[in-house]
RNA sequence: CGGGGUGUAGCGCAGCUUGGCUUAGCGCGCAGCGUUCGGGACGCUGAGGCCGCCGGUUCAAAUCCGGCCACCCCGACCA
């Protein structure tokens, strides 16, 4: 390819609406252009590089025996409604009503299209397995876009989904998926890391998130170095009260964790002692700060009261240390609902009959109590008092009020250890490039989707899906592969994977060996871009930098002369001098072997 | 949805406080001519603007007031 008639509109100056460093370089590079917040436009290069990534995966996928499909975006409604999503989903669905009144939705994803699909025409056991993937746009109205193409509201997703007869089969096809995932990101030139993760709205029980370590990322996961333990923030275990500071009692302690040992003597004998309940006056105070900035407490010795709403508008209240945060996804593991919503105002004040920003636990009648396991330990804590401006001091557990239930449903934090080997953990930023889930039979009850099997007995097959964020990969390809002067290609997914600089000025010897040397490599089948505008050896040099081709020939008088041509890692920045004739060659050997 | 910020040529910005010295400017980019030519050259000439939109105040509005819209960032949310 030409430059001069190809279309790469590069920036000099910073884009003030990118923030992101994969965003910002692929505006600068002329890779996309925003639309509409929220909505990219590929521009050709950027395309190539889109096109690279969807044929690595279509090569993996057909590989692992998945077979393409393409499915529509627009859905009629009523299959929203069948699965129930219009609701878990409502937040992000794009629907609408068509001029004859019909409602629709744009896809977000296609778990109720595909199950539809296999209902009607799959029968028979011996049409199982089936995996169907396809390479689509995908509408999500998420609340706030950001980042460039890491959260857009319409985006290219590879999705694909495995019908099995039975758990066996399934576990087959989703450990397929998972090696043709590692496959794809590698060759992607990705370095990835394998989470556990929560299923989330998609349903089923088992699930694993494909990361890419990177501050823009706006997923957490932990990790150990140690034993390698990997889980999205979220669903993370916490070990019960390893991390939590011996304290002598509320009021005074300021508690520098310093011997472990001394200091939990200290605190169990501390605890045997347990004082009077005291409701004390705390005006205008209801956050954990200002209570606790208040009573000279840390926030550790206050107990936070949550009333949740859960299935059939049942009602629990939550006890989480002051310290901590509730993990939503764990806590709806633990209760085993399917719905899990905050309490309104209005509800929290009929359960506890006291104000919003003031709930405890003691006196609250007809409600279960559920509280982490980090409080099943600990004594003479401050609660609120259901009363307006109001907090108890030294609230006890089983002689205050009583637990229903303890269980894990606080967030990790960074004083955690390893719920595996007990090491210190890390939480690091991420981006999801992929996520694959056993699905069950969640959407095959639904649809009814349904086989034959050889005992002669209808069952419903078993699903998973299998997504790829493919606009997601380019911007964590950038993220994690670029320098001060630009975009740095892995070679897989470069738009080109030579460029050639003719660094001309008034030499035509150099144009005529620059346009040999290209016609060579169109002959080879290497994918070439040749700078052949009337620029200035600098402008070109800083334009090669930006958009990130690996390898670089620069055709100049000076090794001309010596009948040789420049070779260039744009990654490393290696040089080296090489023979014209045998320039083609060595690109296509470090392409091959690489 | 809450908080913060921005909107002036393709991009980056100044001008706005104190309305008129602006025929709306600067840098980059763009077009033409000439010189230059291994890390973003230089000279000359030139094209390009509903100053986000609507309304108000005023003799006069990019500038003051009101409303709206769009975009970005933080938070909430998130498959």
């Amino acid at each position: 390819m030409r430059y001069s008639k190809y279309f790469i509109p590069t920036l000099k100056e910073e884009p003030k609406e990118a923030e992101a460093i994969s965003h910002n370089l692929m505006l600068r590079s002329g890779l996309i252009r925003r639309f509409t917040s929220g909505v990219y436009s590929y521009l050709p290069l950027g395309w190539r590089v889109l096109n690279k990534i969807e044929n690595i995966i279509r090569a993996e996928m057909n590989k692992a025996g998945a077979l393409e499909v393409l499915l529509p975006a627009l859905h009629p409604s009523e299959i929203w409604e069948k699965s129930g999503r219009n609701k878990t989903l409502k937040e992000v669905l794009f629907s609408f009503k068509s001029q004859r009144g019909k409602n629709f939705v744009l896809g977000p994803t296609h778990e109720e299209v595909i199950t539809d699909l296999v209902a009607n025409n799959v029968k028979s056991y011996k049409q199982l397995p089936l995996i169907l993937y396809q390479i689509q746009t995908k509408f999500r109205d998420e609340p706030r876009p950001r980042s460039g193409v890491l959260r857009s509201i319409e985006f290219i997703m590879k999705d694909a989904y495995s019908f099995d007869k039975d758990k066996k089969a399934l576990e087959k096809s989703y450990n397929k998926m998972y090696d043709a995932y590692c496959s794809i990101f590698r060759r992607c030139g990705l370095e990835y890391k394998i989470v556990q993760a929560d299923p989330g709205a998609m349903g089923g029980d088992v699930s694993h998130e494909f990361m890419v370590f990177s501050n823009t990322g706006e997923d957490k996961v932990v990790i150990c170095d140690n034993c390698g333990y990997a889980a999205s923030l979220e669903v993370a275990e916490c070990v019960k009260s390893e991390d939590r500071k011996p304290r002598t009692n509320p009021a005074g302690a300021t508690g520098q964790a310093e011997d472990p040992e001394k200091k939990s003597e200290i605190s169990n004998e501390a605890d045997r002692k347990q004082k009077d309940l005291k409701e004390i006056d705390t005006p205008g105070k209801s956050s954990v700060k200002e209570v606790s900035g208040f009573l000279k407490v840390e926030p550790e010795d206050l107990v936070k009261t949550i009333i949740y709403n859960i299935d059939n508008n049942e009602k629990v209240a939550v006890l989480i240390r002051g310290d901590c945060n509730i993990s939503e996804v764990k806590l709806k593991k633990a209760l085993r609902c399917n719905e899990l919503l905050l309490a309104d105002d209005e509800q929290i004040q009929k359960v506890t009959k006291g104000p919003v920003g003031f709930s405890g636990p003691v006196g609250l009648k007809n409600i279960k109590i559920v509280a982490d396991y980090s409080l099943s330990d600990i004594k003479n804590f401050v609660t609120g008092a259901n009363k307006k401006d109001k907090h108890f001091i030294n609230v006890n557990i089983d002689r205050d009020f009583k637990v229903d239930k303890y269980c894990d449903i606080r967030e990790i934090n960074s004083n955690d250890v390893c719920p595996k080997c007990k090491s210190k953990i890390k939480i690091k930023n991420a981006i999801e490039i992929g996520h694959i889930f056993k699905l069950g039979t969640k959407y095959s009850n639904s649809f009814k989707a349904n086989f034959l099997d050889k005992d002669m007995k209808q069952k419903p097959v078993i699903m998973g899906c299998y997504g790829i964020g493919v606009s997601r990969i380019i911007a964590a390809a950038i993220e994690t592969n670029h320098d001060e002067n630009g975009i740095i290609w892995p070679v897989n997914i470069a738009p080109f994977s030579v460029i050639i600089l003719p660094l001309t000025g008034t030499d035509n010897h150099v144009k005529k060996v620059s346009e040999e040397i290209y016609n060579l490599f169109i002959d080879k089948k290497i994918e070439v871009l040749i700078d052949d505008r009337d620029e200035r050896a600098g402008v070109k040099f800083n334009d090669a930098d930006l958009l990130g081709i690996p390898y670089r020939v620069i055709v100049g008088e000076k090794s001309l002369s010596e009948n040789k041509v420049e070779l260039q890692n744009r990654k490393t920045k290696d040089s080296k001098f090489l023979p014209i004739e045998k320039i083609v060659e060595e690109v296509f050997d470090m392409i091959e072997n690489r």
